[in-house]
DNA sequence: CTAAATGCGACTAAATAAGTCTTATTTAGA
DNA sequence: TCTAAATAAGACTTATTTAGTCGCATTTAG
């Protein structure tokens, strides 16, 4: 039930690469995997990693050679936490029955359980939907952190 | 971002168990470690894993001794998704920076991201607690069926 | 007191994921 | 036109987690 490492690195890179993205796009220093890795903390092969994966579902878009480097293909308000998590870790499940064109249960049409992992996956689907990376830029609200610390 | 296939076998047993736990308790055939595994398919040195996990977690209770069994602690009514899967697979927090008492993070407070993951955290929680044992047990709606496949 | 049935906990093996390294590609400068 | 430097992309190795198997301790009817 938690999110793989890689998916939460990859937040924050997106994250961090939304701030560079401002009007003109590679105007404020060169942004490639090396000043990701700087500014994040994140393992440069890591990083390196990620920005591969990111590129290849067509969330950033990438520039080889000597002057190459990355960018956002989309405005930071158009991509959203589900796109980056869906990158990295695939389909987005909870269970691979719920996958489709999946048949590996040995229950199948009998199980009771099936149906309501669909609208569960629906509920979770639409939580990571409804955060971009715009509001991710923003500065968080002190309030949102306080009450942060009775929900667990 | 999966559950981890124990987790979704401990829902599937519960739901089993469930079943047997009509008006007195152990009334209709003994309810064992094999017993469950023989009518959900789970292989049975699994199923005595999660028994154990879901004894320990007060989920369920079990009686050794050569009359011995097991039984729901409380009424299917009053079980959660979010028992089942916390029992299991531990506290349910979709990052270990959400997880109380965690400061593994190197950027902790300045962190914009952490905040949001909180929000995330909520909705989650809630949609596993809103799907109770009794509602798992119903026959599913074919309508919820019907719906599902346009979800993913 | 004995024996059979059961739950419980430790161990081994497999799968997955994270991290590292090497290779291929591109372009500025000579 | 050629060379070299900088970059992304992909293959590999290692480590961690997870699933599955086995043996042991506990309990109770006879």
């Amino acid at each position: 039930m938690r999110l793989s490492s890689l998916a939460d690195y990859a937040v924050v890179l997106m994250s961090a690469a939304s701030r560079h993205c401002g009007a003109a796009l590679l105007a404020e220093g060169k942004l490639n995997a090396s000043t990701l890795a700087l500014e994040t903390g994140v393992p440069l092969p890591t990083t390196q990693k990620l920005v591969s994966r990111l590129s290849a579902a067509g969330l950033i878009e990438s520039t080889r050679g000597i002057g190459g480097g990355i960018r956002l293909a989309r405005p930071p308000a158009s991509i959203s936490l589900a796109d980056i998590v869906e990158a990295v870790e695939g389909p987005l499940a909870i269970t691979t029955c719920t996958i489709d064109g999946n048949h590996d249960c040995a229950l199948e049409d009998s199980c009771t359980v099936k149906p309501h992992w669909g609208v569960i996956n629906q509920t979770i689907r639409k939580a990571l939907n409804d955060v971009s990376l715009a509001s991710l830029a923003e500065a968080p609200a002190a309030q949102k952190i306080k009450s942060m610390e009775h929900t667990l």
